[in-house]
DNA sequence: TAGGCCATCTGGTCCT
DNA sequence: AGGACCAGATGGCCTA
């Protein structure tokens, strides 16, 4: 998947790490003060690869817990994203309709409730289809 | 083979 | 000064 060379990790010794296009050991005999912005970018690197992988646990942690069917293939970052903003607006609405609700007789019915349900999937996760719906609903999350 | 997605590198900017 | 964050560039992998 990554396509440039793999520094070692959090190393800074002289010849561990590497540049783009430099020899195996490329700190040698050079300048102290070349030496030290090399250690630094090499430093810098490493920092944003820490980052960046925290950053994908993060979305691997968001995708457990929004809907996900069809496991075959796992929602890019942006669906993701997409994908919980809708969740959480679809979990919203339901919980101010049943705040709504609690005051009346009706809301008991696991019927109302049901509709409810199917109404905010088809309105918010942005499904055509009853049938979706349905699936959604029905299947267990991925998690 | 083109397009989407991704990891990594890099330089700039802001903050401590 | 050094770390965190960001965005652009680059190139690899995968799928239609």
């Amino acid at each position: 998947m990554k396509s440039a060379s793999t520094p070692d990790e959090d190393s800074t010794d002289d010849c561990q790490g590497q540049l783009k296009g430099t020899p195996k050991c490329p700190l040698r005999n050079m300048p102290v003060r070349v030496k030290g912005l090399i250690k630094r970018r090499l430093a810098a690197n490493a920092r944003e690869r820490r980052r960046m992988q925290g950053l994908n646990t993060a979305f691997d942690s968001l995708r457990k817990v929004v809907p996900q069917w069809g496991e075959d293939k796992k929602l890019s970052k942006y669906e993701t994203l997409q994908m919980a903003l809708s969740y959480i607006m679809a979990l919203n609405r339901i919980l101010s309709e049943a705040e709504r609700y609690s005051d009346g007789e009706d809301w008991s019915t696991l019927q109302h409730y049901e509709q409810l349900q199917q109404d905010h999937c088809q309105d918010y996760l942005g499904f055509g289809s009853p049938d979706a719906c349905d699936r959604f609903l029905t299947e267990p999350f991925s998690h």
